[in-house]
DNA sequence: TATATAACCTACTAATTCTATAGGTTAATA
DNA sequence: TATTAACCTATAGAATTAGTAGGTTATATA
């Protein structure tokens, strides 16, 4: 059914590695109990993503008001709101971009499909409609909090 | 926060284009009452979808089992299954790959992450569970008759 | 039997994105 | 003053997507 690619069959992940890798991270912030800033090298080693990658993920994770951070020795990111009230939803949203499959139902990325006539006569529109508010539910359930509290 | 592609806003979008032509065909074709075949030249007008793509579509539905054929005049592509017994689950998986968002949350295209010591300890592991499980309900309770009634 | 039709098949390609890497600059600490 | 770690810019290989091009095969009709 799926392409074969060189020897291995290629699997399409609906989330990027900058995302997944970004949840990691910040789950690994928010699992430190001390409020000193962690280093993008610890965080890098411990989940095994490269450090350079890395980077331009928490910078991002800090442009977008997520994280603080500290330059120079002792310096590094941490969270500046509460786990508790960090909504994977508000992470992916940011990382990833819209939660929507189709940008015609995303309620913070909205854009009108090329070749749809009409969304109401669309069959693709409501049901995908139905898998965004399933998965917003999910997403917005879920908390830094509740993902860094399992093991 | 999404990169400027030329003078547009990239939206990145989940659902591939050959999923959504193929969920409009099958629709399109679940709508007609009569048992006639339908051409892909017919679907491809009314939908606004290239021919030539919607022929390589279609003829993955059929082998995949979800359409029958005739060839020559008259030809074209008809339902083998009723609508109703058509989940939308079984569309996706066929056309676009898995419905987890992640291959180490897949039920049928499982694959382990090559980053992950292990899963227990994962913070998206679980999170893409619920989120996989969410997905999959909205999915399977939708039946090709389902979204082809709706106008 | 000839012609038209419509599915079927193979190969290719332009555009785009993802996942980094490389190499540096700035700010803070010891 | 030296070290540290965030910050910034540019580049690039690999891969996919969304087609296009050009044909072949099978079926119905005149």
């Amino acid at each position: 059914i799926n392409v074969k690619k060189s020897i291995f069959e290629y699997i399409r992940s609906m989330l990027s590695k900058k995302t997944k890798y970004g949840i990691k991270a910040l789950a690994f912030i928010a699992k430190k109990t001390d409020k000193k800033p962690v280093q993008t090298s610890e965080i890098s080693k411990s989940e095994n993503i490269s450090q350079k990658f890395l980077e331009s993920i928490l910078l991002e994770l800090r442009k977008s008001g997520f994280l603080g951070s500290k330059k120079g020795k002792g310096g590094g990111y941490y969270l500046i709101k509460e786990p508790k009230d960090i909504q994977m939803t508000a992470v992916i949203r940011v990382l990833e971009g819209p939660i929507a499959m189709v940008p015609c139902v995303s309620l913070n990325y909205y854009e009108k499909c090329d070749d749809c006539p009409s969304e109401e006569t669309c069959s693709v529109h409501s049901l995908m409609i139905q898998v965004r508010d399933s998965t917003l539910k999910v997403l917005g359930d879920n908390t830094l909090a509740d993902i860094s509290a399992r093991k």
